[in-house]
DNA sequence: GCCGTTTTCGGCCCGACTGTTTTCAGTCG
């Protein structure tokens, strides 16, 4: 699977530079529904072109496979390089900006020459753009203000941070009589990795009361728009908060409508409407414009013959079928997870002592924690020698003695060095309850090296659990070059568990990346990484990621119960089919 | 560009807002 994701932004450049021309929008879908279709594959698209089944890929047909097909074998696609020469590509900043889609960026790079925002912005000012057809002195003003604005913060923001946020206002306006229903939408509960805006839905008979609550909560910084349906403020964070109002009886199709996913909300549609009826944030009518539902999204799911669909699954990759079949997945949930598989203690680079967070351990409901410090060669991080390993084992009999029946176990979130060997010598690996490995060093090297590497430690018979397995962190830092593919089968065969990393800006393994693994018969490790009791909560970030990925609980190892954990832990690799292939 | 036993051509989700509009194109969620 290699190399589907490039050939998915393959795509989807050319659906931008498509945009630019402004081209037939049907034509740009098919590129972008064909892209995600590809990204969130779980077979490998060189596999398939091999084969000549690449028009079996929804989306795909005999134009893109022969596209496809060429660019996989000469690495080019002679039709992007034209493209590329005829239209400018970093012009596609311009439809970042709010008010300008297709037909206007069109018209600003071929009429006036702009392809970035800066010079929209200087365009802008000096009242060259109202002279274009379709323009006028509103719009240039609009650009104007929105350009500057897009020149500061563009970024999207982390599901840890946004969602605290909105749970905030969310609290705050629930206590308000007039208010009946109260959700965060959009990809805020999606719980996608990162949020665009910050998207609540309200349900009310009193829009005005609503209104004047959302725009006087004391985290408003500046209130953007005062309308009775679609309030909007900014937080003394800077966050820009969207509310959208609606009346009480409408507020599952609406809710249904502004969850998404976009792509959902489509193939959701395009599916009632070959059942002859019409569905809108309204409600769902049938043929006679009869409404037959609105109140729930359960009613309207119930009425479409499906089951209610999780809105972590409603990315347009299978649930609507699923659910149509009954057999979705019932999604692992917070709660059944008996225990953290990966913390820090200011042993090594957390803030808090390993007392401190076992007692939060506790104090969450867990049956047992794994102390995870770092490994000798992150001198950063403070890494613990072997002595100081052995020293902090005594500690950890000690506490385990005060707090049975709960369970601290040894763990080390061992260095991955950058020859595939582990930061720790067999004999002291062999002394750890639990052995996480890790890539924290020498991220640039060639993919068939770090793939070498990561899969050399995977081998080696100690190791339990692969700490976040891409490396990225979002808005920071790429992902390593890496065949994560191969990854994953190195990790099937040896039986060993793959983490997702719940720190808010990891989220490693990513969500398309947990549904491979499982197919795979491969566990997924839920783990916080906290490096303080307060980041124990990155756990829900971690579930809310699996889920995603259509885990279920038994999918999870650390749902499982102590005993039936160490037991895990002590027979994996002996029962794992690469077994029998190691040398003793 | 894709798709289909109602269609191999003519659809492709649906609704709302804005401003430049003389009847609606463009954009957005
Ligand atoms: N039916 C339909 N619904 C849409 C369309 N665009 C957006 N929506 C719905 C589904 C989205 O989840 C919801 C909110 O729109 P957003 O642009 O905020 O998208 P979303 O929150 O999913 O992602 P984001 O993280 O904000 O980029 O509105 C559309 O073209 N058609
Ligand atoms: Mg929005
Ligand atoms: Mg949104
Ligand atoms: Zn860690």
């Amino acid at each position: 699977m290699r190399r589907n994701e490039e050939v998915a932004l393959l795509l989807e450049n050319i659906a931008e530079l498509l945009m630019l021309k402004n081209e037939n929008p049907y034509r740009i879908r098919a590129y972008t529904t064909a892209a995600q279709n590809i990204r969130a594959l779980d077979v490998d698209i060189e596999e398939l072109a091999r084969q000549g089944r690449l028009d079996e890929i929804p989306g795909v047909g005999k134009a893109l496979a022969a596209k496809i097909e060429e660019y996989l074998q000469t690495g080019k696609l002679q039709y992007y390089e034209e493209l590329k020469r005829e239209v400018p590509i970093q012009a596609v900043d311009l439809l970042e900006v709010p008010g300008i889609g297709p037909a206007r960026a069109h018209l600003l790079y071929e009429k006036l020459g702009i392809t970035t925002i800066q010079e929209l912005l200087q365009a802008a000012q000096e009242h060259k753009l109202r002279d274009l057809p379709g323009f006028g002195e509103k719009l240039e003003e609009r650009i104007a203000r929105e350009a500057a604005r897009l020149m500061q913060r563009t970024k999207r923001l982390l599901l840890g941070i946004a969602l605290p946020v909105a749970e905030d206002v969310v609290a705050a306006l629930r206590g308000i009589p007039a208010v009946k229903a109260i959700d965060p939408a959009g990809s805020l509960r999606r719980m996608k990795e990162t949020i665009g805006d910050i998207d609540i839905l309200v349900g009310t008979d009193d829009p005005e009361a609503v209104v004047d609550a959302f725009i006087h909560l004391p985290i408003v910084k500046e209130v953007l728009a005062v309308g009775p349906t679609r309030p909007s403020i900014l937080t003394r964070e800077d966050l820009q908060v969207d509310l959208r109002v609606v009346a009480p009886d409408e507020y599952g199709s609406a809710l249904l409508y502004f969850t998404g996913s976009k792509e959902h909300n489509i193939a959701l549609r395009t599916y009632v409407q070959e059942r002859g009826w019409k569905l809108s944030e309204y409600g769902l009518f049938d043929e006679n414009g009869t409404r037959l539902a609105s109140r729930t999204e359960e009613e309207i799911y119930r009425l479409l013959d499906m089951d209610w669909i999780p809105p972590e699954l409603r990315e347009n990759r299978g649930e609507i079928q699923a659910a149509r079949e009954h057999r979705l997945p019932k999604l692992v949930e917070q709660q059944e997870i008996r225990g953290d598989l990966h913390a820090h203690t200011d042993w090594s680079d957390g803030h808090d002592s390993l007392e401190r967070m076992v007692q939060a351990a506790i104090a969450r409901g867990y049956e047992y924690l794994v102390i995870s410090d770092h490994s000798p060669s992150l001198t950063v991080a403070r890494g613990l020698t072997v002595e100081r390993l052995r020293a902090q084992r005594e500690l950890i009999r000690e506490v385990n003695e005060r707090v049975a029946p709960f369970r601290i176990l040894q763990g080390a979130e061992v260095n991955i060095q950058s020859d595939g060997t582990l930061d720790y010598p067999d004999e002291v690996l062999a002394e750890l309850d639990v052995v996480i490995v890790s890539v924290h060093s020498a991220f640039d090297m060639p993919i068939e090296r770090m793939t070498e590497r990561v899969i050399r430690a995977l081998a080696n018979p100690h190791v339990d659990i692969l700490g976040h397995p891409t490396g990225r962190l979002l808005n920071s830092r790429l992902p390593y070059e890496i065949d994560l593919d191969a990854v994953l089968d190195a990790a099937a065969e040896y039986g060993v568990a793959i983490e997702v990393n719940g720190q808010p800006d990891r989220l490693d393994l990513p969500d398309i990346w947990v549904q491979r693994a499982i197919t795979r018969g491969i566990m997924i490790a839920c783990t916080s990484d906290a490096h303080s009791t307060r980041q124990l909560e990155n756990m829900r970030w971690s579930v809310a990621t699996a889920r995603r990925g259509w885990a279920e609980a038994r999918h999870i190892l650390n749902t499982r119960p102590l005993p039936e954990l160490l037991d895990w832990l002590a027979t994996h690799r002996e029962r794992s089919r690469g077994a029998s292939r190691r040398t003793p």
